[in-house]
DNA sequence: AAGACGGGGCA
DNA sequence: TGCCCAGTCTT
């Protein structure tokens, strides 16, 4: 009858929890490829790529063996590629220092390439149920109505204060299941924008229930406003119909993707490039001394990142001038294409255009 | 502490 | 359009 906030919250999930793939398996292997993907993604979109992963890469060893460019090629279109890229440098790192096995202790996890401190809780917990903290933005806002807490969450103090709560309650349950409930109540119950309080199962402990100021919870800053960019994308093909790609640099947005060639351009050439008639051209010349001549504009739309909005306009060009050794890019036949990892926007230039 | 880093779903 | 979502890394 006196049951506890992390009592009722664990029996909840037990008989109320969805049932996931990575849910039904034990392996700290798997459950780290999980828990990667969803960060800052949808649990649906997680799914199929969940899938795909592990039948190409069943083991630790089957990922540190690959080449990044499959690794990326299965990430394709899941975003945040840096996690791709990072989940491989980790595998290789477990394969040579940990004998081939997630660490147990946490110090160890977190030291590992993509681990920060959710990854290292979730993994520590879930894979291994030792009682470490998991919080992301479902805790955040199931803790923050939970004690009725004010603090902004956008801080990285308040994460800290968070890690506090939930430890506070790690004492009487299995890590394992709480951490896991705690997240579960956030995506199913306690939503951002409308709250099912009355189904609640631990509305009696919610303090911002209790205070009627659910909904002011939690307390975030506004995000800065995103910078707006126009790119004009040279999409040239030869006379076999190949088409000219180039790989994104190391580092930075996107890196290491491959994409169509373009140039961030300004009002005036935005303009200009509008204007092109019939027997009219322009040309340009990319950052690797790539000479482009468009001759019209064929398709434009928006896509957004985080924080930043490009513009883009696809314009039909010849490659006019190339030079062997200073170029980035290359003809590609469109079979040679699809093996290849694009970014979102480029891909969508490609499968309008090649219908 | 702030900014970079994807993409899709929803009101 | 703006906001949200199972974060981490770099500066
Ligand atoms: S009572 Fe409402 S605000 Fe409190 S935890 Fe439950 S759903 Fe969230």
């Amino acid at each position: 009858m006196n049951e506890s906030f992390e009592q009722v919250l664990c029996r909840w999930y037990e008989s109320n929890h969805r049932k996931l793939p990575w849910r039904e398996t034990s392996d700290p292997y798997k459950i780290w490829i999980s828990e990667t993907m969803l960060q800052q993604t949808r649990v649906e979109t997680v799914i199929p790529y969940y899938f795909r992963f592990l039948e190409q890469f069943p083991t630790v060893q089957d990922l540190a063996k690959a080449d990044e460019q499959q690794v990326l090629k299965i990430w394709e279109g899941l975003g945040y590629y840096s996690r791709a890229r990072n989940l491989h440098v980790a595998a290789k790192e477990i394969t040579e220092k940990y004998c081939g096995k997630l660490p147990y202790d946490p110090k160890e996890l977190l030291k590992l390439k993509g681990f920060g401190p959710y990854t290292t809780g979730a993994v520590a917990s879930i894979a291994y149920n030792l009682p470490v903290p998991a919080v992301d933005g479902n805790v955040m806002r199931v803790m923050s109505r939970i004690e009725k807490c004010f603090s902004d969450i956008t801080r990285a103090k308040t994460k800290k204060e968070i890690e506090g709560f939930v430890r506070a309650h790690m004492k009487n349950c299995a890590p394992c299941i709480f951490n896991q409930a705690l997240m579960e109540l956030g995506a199913t119950v306690c939503l951002p924008k409308n709250p099912k309080c009355l189904d609640c199962p631990v509305q009696k402990f919610c303090q911002a229930y209790q205070d009627g100021c659910a909904l002011d919870l939690p307390i975030k800053s506004k995000a800065k406003a995103r910078k707006k960019e126009t790119h004009l994308v040279f999409y040239a093909r030869d006379h076999e119909k190949r088409t000219w790609v180039q790989k994104r640099p190391n580092t930075g947005l996107l890196a290491n993707l491959y994409e169509l060639p373009h140039i961030l351009v300004g009002s005036q050439e935005k303009e200009a490039c509008r204007r092109l008639k019939e027997d009219m051209f322009l040309d340009f010349q990319t950052e690797d001394g790539v000479v482009f001549r468009v001759s019209e504009v064929m398709l434009t739309f928006t896509h957004l990142f985080t924080h930043i909005e490009w513009e883009l306009m696809v314009a039909d060009a010849k490659v006019l001038h190339a030079l062997a050794g200073k170029s980035i890019g290359e003809f590609c036949t469109p079979a040679e294409i699809e093996k290849l990892p694009f970014a979102a926007p480029f891909l969508k230039i490609i499968n309008t255009v090649f219908v």
